[in-house]
DNA sequence: ACCTGAACACCGTTCAAGT
DNA sequence: ACCTGAACACCGTTCAAGT
């Protein structure tokens, strides 16, 4: 859909040739992050591997910063909303909310975009919000409590997205142990726990407890 | 105490005449960023509100992103944890959770680098982490509950740091309303309460979530 | 309408030379 | 030990000139 629209403006019966495409630059662009992360992703970089000059992307892009908001809208289509209408509403919320976080976990730098962007300028992104939104209200959520649950899940999801790229001896408390006893007793339970992640701990427990909320929230 | 570390090497007798320490180039750091934002916020600028040339800063912080760790564990100093020990448990934990989030509210370039920073590199907020621990651990929580309470609620904190951030309007459907029926009527039905802003309704909300789940974790 | 190549106004950082 | 000034290797972005 999103080809159409950018390719519209060509005249009927003239070859398909323009490389610089909305869907085409955002292709790029993933498949560039994806190689060599976001502290290398350039202008430069990204109009060489359209084989185009630098100058030639901001006939279609205003400027860096909109391209990522398109990638970022284009990331949204990536995470999980299939539960919805398909599973029990508990079950989708929370098979979303992982997908979610393990998304943007390996694209952090787009959480600031989305966290600003308004959802006009991100079609996807409302998508995304309509099918969450639906499966709540069918789940026997108010309307009013709708957008406060996914904003307050939103939230954690960001918040633990950063949480998964800390090194894992992030809380090593070290030569300061003794200045922090409490804490860094605390640090050492953790370790007996090796089947599953730090990060993924937390994670799990916020998640239900944000969904028991939610569940308390239902009317029949 | 972090002046005198600092200041430390320099010989007795000899007057204190140097003004590139770390607590001084941290201060000019916060003043510059409270007068013009991060946005611009640059070595060179740094340098000249400390009336010295940018290649100087580099004898006392190895790069940029060292400047910004090093307020990033000031900051912390300014995230309220009187609470503890003086008030209940929970209220304490809700003073500091609001708290915190204010604060980052208006530092979110340096969530990225508390999340990512071990904390030997970071004591003050290892202190934090120790007061808001023995906290815990006073009202009953288990010692290996303690660190995934503390980071479920912290990734909270940071997502909706970036939440306050965002336009008024960003859920704002527009000429999309229609694509979206039941998320838009959930954003409309937002706009009858107008004392709390939409952001602090769902910081609310997850936060009381949150708090209730580590109630349920208390053992006398 | 859209591309190229050169140029602009910055960045952070390095380093020889000073004291 | 620590500062200056010049330089380096980049950035994102603009714009006249082409087709």
């Amino acid at each position: 859909m999103s080809d159409a629209e950018d390719a519209g403006h060509r005249r009927a019966g003239r070859p398909l040739e323009t490389v610089l495409t909305k869907p085409r630059i955002t292709a790029a662009a993933l498949r560039l992050i994806g190689a060599t992360g976001y502290a290398s992703f350039t202008m430069s970089g990204l109009a060489r591997s359209l084989g185009v000059a630098p100058s030639a992307l901001y006939n279609h892009a205003a400027s860096k910063q909109v391209v990522l908001q398109w990638l970022q809208d284009h990331v949204m289509t990536m995470v999980d909303v299939a539960g919805f209408g398909a599973e029990r509403w508990d079950t989708a919320l929370r098979r979303w909310a992982w997908s979610y976080r393990d998304i943007f976990a390996t694209h952090v730098p787009l959480i600031s975009i989305v966290a600003v962007l308004p959802v006009t300028g991100a079609p996807q992104t409302l998508r995304m919000y309509e099918t969450v939104a639906a499966g709540l209200a069918a789940a026997g959520v108010p309307s009013a409590q709708i957008v406060p649950s996914i904003v307050a899940l939103e939230s954690f999801i960001f918040g633990s997205a950063f949480d998964v790229t800390a090194p894992a001896d992030i809380f090593e408390t070290g030569a300061l142990a003794q200045s922090s006893p409490i804490f860094s007793a605390a640090v050492g339970h953790g370790h007996e726990n090796t089947e599953k992640s730090r990060a993924d701990v937390a994670f799990e427990f916020g998640l239900e407890a944000l969904v028991d909320r939610i569940d308390g929230l239902r009317r029949p």
